[in-house]
RNA sequence: CGCGGGGUGGAGCAGCCCGGUCAGCUCGUGUGGCUCAUAACCACAAGGUCGUAGGUUCAAAUCCUACCCCCGCAACCA
């Protein structure tokens, strides 16, 4: 029986605090899961931190920390995350896990048919630590802007990965669909990258160079490079090599990216499973990015918008709700404030809330909260269920908000209140009425359903609603008013 | 000629692949309705020569050509 299913996210470099767009990853991820949870599958769902590096290494240093307890600190501002977002991740990996560490050695190791060692030549910062393309140095008249030090021109030894030698099985897998990229324009971006082939790739470093991260087997001066070391944990997190049952969810139903790494998750990666012998994921489901007011998020600019910052304000089923709708899931996407404050106050509070409060309200005053018997006309979900195979969540979202749009306009149409007015007099009165009422309610508990994979707390509260034939009212006003952004039109009549 | 995306009423978008039934949706604005509801909901209205110039066609936002303008990417920032 195949009802096991896996979901992994990028895992993030860890040396600064989680932003916007790791959050967007756990969510597609999340709203992914829960849907195929919804349709009876098993779903793994892995998330982790990628914990190596200079800039790590770097950052502890700063703050008078070893590397280790450096990002011991840091990941857990990334848990946090996870948790606020909602997202039921099921495994979490570090890359310093001893696990993980032992597990990249043994890959290098069986990597070896196609690891060769060069030499690297280019421009380096002493004060970095690092090199610099030509084009940078270039821009900075050939002195590095932090350290006001001229670069220098070096020389050193490399292992390189043949990731050359599988463009050609890469590519085929792309092209006969063994290996998904979604959306469709992403897919021929990177086939027109690879045109001219891959090329081999750094995948080491020497150790006075790199001295925070795994050591390569059997050589003592080099230092293992981020590129096996972060992608390998899709597979390490699983159990690869040595934990039996890794073979169960291998390979991957989807991974999620953000259109930054796309070469990476399409080339190096798929090259390394290659070359260890292991299927590719099925799917690289490409995400954009966040965009603010239309610019780039940037720290130099300070527009960086904090997630917890949001869903502390508003809930994490209204960030849910912004981030799926509002932000296409296969293009980049906007975030102002002002925006954000109006969807939720307009879709959430007006549309549905007030919804869920009239019709749980009229059953409450007219038929003492007792949901009548309704017949419920199936809605066609077609389109929704299309777009969520399409992983098109913006445009499953917007079916289900036309959804509640059709509700409210039925009962403007409908007028229970008009009916109740006759239910002293009239003996078709109260059947009709209750009919009318189950309708709404059962309409409602449609919409609940659709929403278990964006707004799980929605969902349950419609749930606890109406469900089981008496209304419950809710404890508290669903997405009350807030006015923290845009000008409050209460205000307005006073003055 | 590096690669890619885009320019549609005040704002944000859909439609373009498979030309006509396309000028649509949400917000905002105006008017009206209703009173179950979170000053909410519902209806109607105003507003666009669909970036520019040509071309194909009985017919173009939709196909072709040229040009203008924005924006990403160009190896380690989701």
């Amino acid at each position: 029986m195949d009802k096991k299913l896996y979901i992994t996210t990028a895992i993030p470099y860890v040396n600064s605090t989680p932003h916007i767009g790791n959050a967007m990853d756990y969510l597609l991820a999340d709203i992914w899961a829960r849907y195929q949870q919804q349709q009876g599958y098993e779903v793994r769902f892995q998330a982790g931190a990628d914990e190596h590096g200079n800039k790590i290494a770097a950052k502890a240093a700063e703050n008078g920390l070893s590397p280790q307890e450096y990002t011991d600190q840091q990941v857990v501002g990334f848990r946090k995350l996870i948790e606020a977002v909602g997202a039921g991740v099921t495994d979490f990996v570090r890359t310093t896990d001893p696990r993980h560490v032992a597990a990249v050695q043994y890959i290098w190791k069986k990597l070896q048919p196609y690891i060769y060692k060069g030499s690297y030549e280019g421009w380096y910062c002493v004060g970095c630590e690092a090199f610099y393309t030509d084009k940078e140095v270039q821009e900075n008249a050939g002195v590095c802007p932090d350290h006001q030090k001229p670069f220098e021109r070096v020389k050193e030894e490399n292992y390189y990965l043949k990731t050359s030698a599988f463009t050609d099985k890469i590519r085929d897998a792309i092209e006969s669909g063994e290996m998904t990229i979604v959306p469709d324009n992403r897919r021929t971006e990177f086939l027109e990258l690879i045109k001219d082939g891959l090329q081999d790739v750094s995948i080491s470093r020497p150790r006075r160079s790199l001295s925070w991260g795994v050591p390569v087997p059997d050589d003592p001066d080099q230092v293992i490079y981020v590129w096996i070391d972060a992608l390998a944990n899709y597979i390490t997190v699983l159990g690869y090599p040595d934990i039996d049952g890794w073979q169960l969810y291998w390979p991957a139903d989807v991974q999620v990216v953000g259109k930054d790494i796309v070469r990476f998750h399409a080339g190096y990666w798929p090259a390394m499973l290659l070359g260890l012998g292991l299927k590719l994921p099925k799917k690289l489901l490409v995400h954009g990015h966040v965009m603010v007011g239309g610019a780039k998020m940037s720290k130099s600019v300070g527009n960086v918008v904090d997630p917890l910052e949001v869903i502390d304000n508003y809930g994490v089923d209204a960030f849910r709700y912004y981030f799926s709708r509002h932000v296409p899931t296969l293009d980049d996407g906007d975030f102002t404030w002002e925006r954000f404050e109006m969807t939720y106050n307009n879709e959430l509070g007006n549309d549905l809330g007030n919804l869920m409060q009239r019709v749980a309200a009229m059953i409450v005053k007219y038929q003492a909260g007792v949901i009548g018997q309704s017949e419920q006309a199936e809605h066609d979900m077609s389109l929704y269920h299309d777009a969520m195979d399409n992983f098109e969540f913006n445009k499953a979202m917007d079916e289900v908000w036309s959804m509640v749009r059709s509700l409210n306009q039925y009962i403007d149409n409908v007028k229970p209140w008009q009916i109740a007015k006759g239910l002293g007099s009239d003996p078709e009165a109260e059947p009709h009425l209750s009919d009318v009422l189950a309708h709404c309610a059962g309409a409602l508990l449609q919409i609940g359903d659709l929403l278990v994979p964006f707004m799980p707390h929605t969902a349950a509260s419609i749930h606890a609603m109406f469900e089981d034939g008496v209304v419950h009212p809710p404890a508290g006003m669903m997405y009350p008013k807030i006015y923290q952004h845009t000008a409050d039109p209460r205000n307005a009549s006073n003055q």
